[in-house]
DNA sequence: GTAATAGTGTCTTTCAGACACTATCCT
DNA sequence: AGGATAGTGTCTGAAAGACACTATTAC
């Protein structure tokens, strides 16, 4: 058994919550309305509440909705962060987790929220920096071998704008043959029959969906892209 | 704040430590002394002290420390595990690290550990098996692109060794010239003058040994192998 | 010498990128 | 017709696997 005396160790959960606007990543951020850091922009967080949640990933998704008033269909756990002075309250313990959205998503929140460029990010509290650099790390990095990207899309989509999306996370072109190659070997997409995205003054570009089978979970690629 | 009244949220970590003997991959359990499941093998694990420890890391390596008398130069977090029933005590986080070591590093310890089979688990207790099924994904994964697995190698060892290593994480066998290219490639290895592997009736075998840079850190490579 | 494994040279196949071409819209 | 982007066929170069060959030991 543990030292009664002992003081508890706090356990919460942050979310980063990306999203794509003018072609650039963006982590939307919270302003704290209690201290610690009121008044700060921060990363939508809170307490695990043992009482309602089944797990860390229901508080997170309990967080992003009751705090910035949005589902995120994609929410992956992204890595654990503790000690005794990143929060100064205590001893904490921070479950990170991950989340992808289109940007029409944030829409409906869009007062509540503020988009930052994850290039141009401003001094942050706690460990929130480091969280979002480890989530961008791993978003980049998922992106060269999996269908993580499409769920920065809203639906649906054409291919060359996937690849743009692609382009951006990664942070590099990418070859258009070999880009769609993979998309079909991927086998995660499917045309939408019959829609074509019109208006532009050029050839109409099919439309896609993602394939039910593939809405929650990824697909993998052997290599690269 | 949180509610005065909430039961507090247990705070713990677990190690997946994983050994190769005999070319199969063996997990290291531990036979529980106390209660929940007293008797049981489990994993190695224990609560998160607030007052000794600087991080969830620094509570995985002195649970290690502790409770089966080693110590595993690659100590990685793997995943988080959480939710009110997984442990009988009540609502509880759960820390996962992973540890690798070579067979050697757990001789002195040999009396403490069950090393079991991966591919043999008995009945585990908590949500152990599911923790050490995220473990193995994890490594295997891992194991297709990066050099984690030098670290099951006793140094010094040959390539040949180290081929058969990667084969028995991987579970299938690998091209002997694509290896060796790759792992020049890595660069991560550096051959120990004048040191060979005798005693075999054929051709005696190059020593290798990790170079300082990459004790620690990973070398990845950017298409398989 | 023979058996056995270490280590390498080279051919073949597979895959990713470059390039060019066709397709289809708007003005 | 001309400009713009969508979409595809094909060539080329790089990288992975297959195979065969040489190298060096024990017996």
């Amino acid at each position: 058994m543990k030292d009664a005396d002992a003081p508890a160790i706090l356990c919460t959960v942050d979310v980063v919550l990306l999203t794509l606007q003018q072609g650039r990543l963006q982590a939307a951020l919270l302003r704290r309305d209690r201290a610690p850091f009121a008044g700060a922009l921060a990363l939508p967080g809170g307490y695990i509440h043992a009482q309602e949640d089944v797990d860390a990933h229901a508080s997170a998704a309990r967080v992003l909705r009751d705090k910035a008033g949005l589902q995120s269909p994609y929410l992956e756990q992204l890595a654990t962060f503790s000690g005794p002075v990143r929060d100064p309250r205590g001893w904490s313990v921070a479950v990170a987790y991950c989340a992808l959205v289109p940007p029409d998503v944030l829409l409906p929140a869009q007062d509540r929220i503020s988009l930052v460029d994850v290039n141009a990010l401003p001094p942050l509290p706690f460990d929130h920096r480091q969280i979002i650099d480890t989530a961008l790390q791993r978003v980049r990095s998922k992106s060269q071998y999996s269908s993580l990207p499409v769920h920065l899309c809203a639906e649906p989509f054409t291919l060359p704008q996937l690849q743009a999306v692609y382009e951006a996370v990664l942070g590099e072109p990418i070859n258009k043959v070999s880009f769609r190659r993979k998309v079909d070997e991927l086998a995660m997409l499917e045309a939408v029959p019959g829609a074509l995205q019109m208006g532009g003054a050029h050839r109409p570009a099919q439309l896609y969906r993602v394939r039910g089978a593939y809405r929650h979970a990824l697909s993998l690629s052997a290599r690269g892209l």
